[in-house]
DNA sequence: GTTGACCTTAGAGTTGGCTCTAAGCTTATA
DNA sequence: TATAAGCTTAGAGCCAACTCTAAGGTCAAC
């Protein structure tokens, strides 16, 4: 039985994310000591693991409690409540890299379009572009 | 001269984006009324406008700040720091487009894996890769 | 028997960018 | 003149996911 200092250490969480995670359900302490210290077995660790890893892949604490609730009672839940809630996550991402695909791309013509010399920032084409408030009408550099 | 609700209309924020953005010091009004109605004039509408652009494109409120302080003084600025900001940006934005694609590339590998099918989720793969707590060990589906 | 590392709790603070509320005053329209 | 739309302020609330604080109790080692 691990004490939470020792569950952080094992799985790179902090003792204060676990007692996060704890009041947020993700998590719990299958013991407690008589003064109130938590103790983790083997089980407790592996759902801590999971977590994590559910996490590190970009899952809410919301979308962690659906599948840690799917994980208790696998057989009342199909593949398909785990593919939904993956591509629906999938599809969340895809919305934010195409944002800031969009904004790099602007980025970088702006980036182009200037020099980034030491002359000083009256023609200064990013700022031009930026007052044009039509940032597409900025050009690349042809010097 | 606009009212608050006209620029609103104008620039497609809202009156309380606004006020907000002139706490922060990114826009303000160059009137005020005798009881204190806000009233802007073509000069500040630009501002506005350049504001609105700069955060669409993704710079934050305190890089629109900075930006706006070359804005003024355009003299005293160089197109290398304009450009610095702005590279300084496309690197963040960089940044987070990396960990959204391994997120992307991680769950893309989970669908694969499963059939997503009405079968209970005892022997989901995607469960067991969450368990596994190394999702590099999942496969994609042959059949 | 004291030091120092570790544990407990409730609850506040952080970040960034809004978003909204309450309570009241002003202005335009019918 | 009545009503509605619009304006004012300070300040609170929201979102997610932590992160930290204060004030104190516990435990192992020397």
């Amino acid at each position: 039985m691990l004490k939470i200092g020792e569950l952080a250490s094992k799985t790179g969480l902090t003792a204060h994310t676990i007692r996060f995670y704890e009041k947020n359900g993700l998590i719990n302490a299958s013991r407690r000591s008589a003064v109130g210290y938590r103790y983790y077995n083997d089980s407790d660790v592996r759902q801590a693991e999971f977590v994590r890893t559910a996490r590190r892949i970009g899952f809410s604490i919301a979308d962690v409690a659906t599948l840690l609730s799917i994980r208790v009672d696998k057989r009342n839940h199909t593949c398909q409540d785990v593919t939904d809630l993956t591509q629906r996550k999938l599809t969340d991402v895809d919305e934010k890299i195409s944002e800031l695909a969009s904004m790099r791309k602007t980025l970088q013509i702006l980036l182009n379009s200037c020099s980034g010399g030491p002359e000083n920032a009256s023609h200064c084409s990013i700022m031009e572009a930026l007052d044009a408030s039509n940032v597409a009408t900025v050009r690349r550099r042809t010097t």
